[in-house]
DNA sequence: TTCATGCTTCCATTATTATGGAAGAATCGA
DNA sequence: TCGATTCTTCCATAATAATGGAAGCATGAA
């Protein structure tokens, strides 16, 4: 994964209204929702509503998916793996810092080791 | 964790050379780095540099200490987990959707159950 | 066809953020 | 005390993003 990519993909959850979607989609889980039941559960209207969730497929964490007159939208699992991995990488330049994310952070802070600061 | 605090930490990292930065501390462990030493790594100027610092220090993802005449900055290892943590959470509704944050994707995505689309 | 529904695009307004030069601390060595 | 070094704050400019009403388009029901 680029950087530039993950650029993307944080900006378009770092706003209020966009990761409360992306939220209520990843809780969803694959059936997904449609704009109008997101609208309905967020308070959001239409046209800024959709102008956010083509935020959050331009930037590929959700997918649509056309049904029938409806449009399914849903988080993209894989997509989301990746960058939560990609925040990871290479942590403490290998050495164990316990670094678990999908757990609940239970004060995870290794003492530090004393090193003179120079140049 | 409230999704307002979630939304400026993304914010944070939702910018080049912000996540640059992170990611270079993320890898440099507990001691963290000046931002001299940031500056002739990444090739920002100075006042933009400080700037993003205080960005990412504001969202509290990475700390800063004072010792003599540096400052060093480092990953705030314990903020991290706690955004990556919140972005998973209830994921699917509970049902297994193998959802490994810390892992290297390999296509974890469900079939999808067949339910139909109503209001 | 005609209508209702569901959603998107258009657009103007407003607000927020990034950038980096210059000047201003704060610290240390001599 | 002086000067060098390190980093921050100030500031003006430029760029980007959020908002929601109105109008448009596509689908399906009758």
């Amino acid at each position: 994964m680029k950087a530039s990519d993950a650029v993307i993909q944080l900006a378009a959850l770092a706003q209020e209204s966009r990761l409360n979607i992306f939220r209520l989609l990843v809780v969803a889980g694959t059936d997904g929702l449609t704009p109008g039941k997101i609208s309905e559960e967020l308070g959001i209207p239409a046209a800024t509503l959709s102008f956010h969730l083509k935020e959050l497929s331009r930037a590929e964490l959700i997918d649509a998916r056309q049904e029938s007159r409806y449009i399914h939208y849903s988080a993209n699992y894989q997509q989301m793996n990746q960058l939560l991995g990609f925040l990871t990488e290479k942590c403490c330049a290998g050495k164990s810092c316990e670094l678990k994310p999908n757990t609940t952070a239970k004060g995870s802070s290794p003492k530090p080791k004393r090193k003179q600061a120079s140049k």
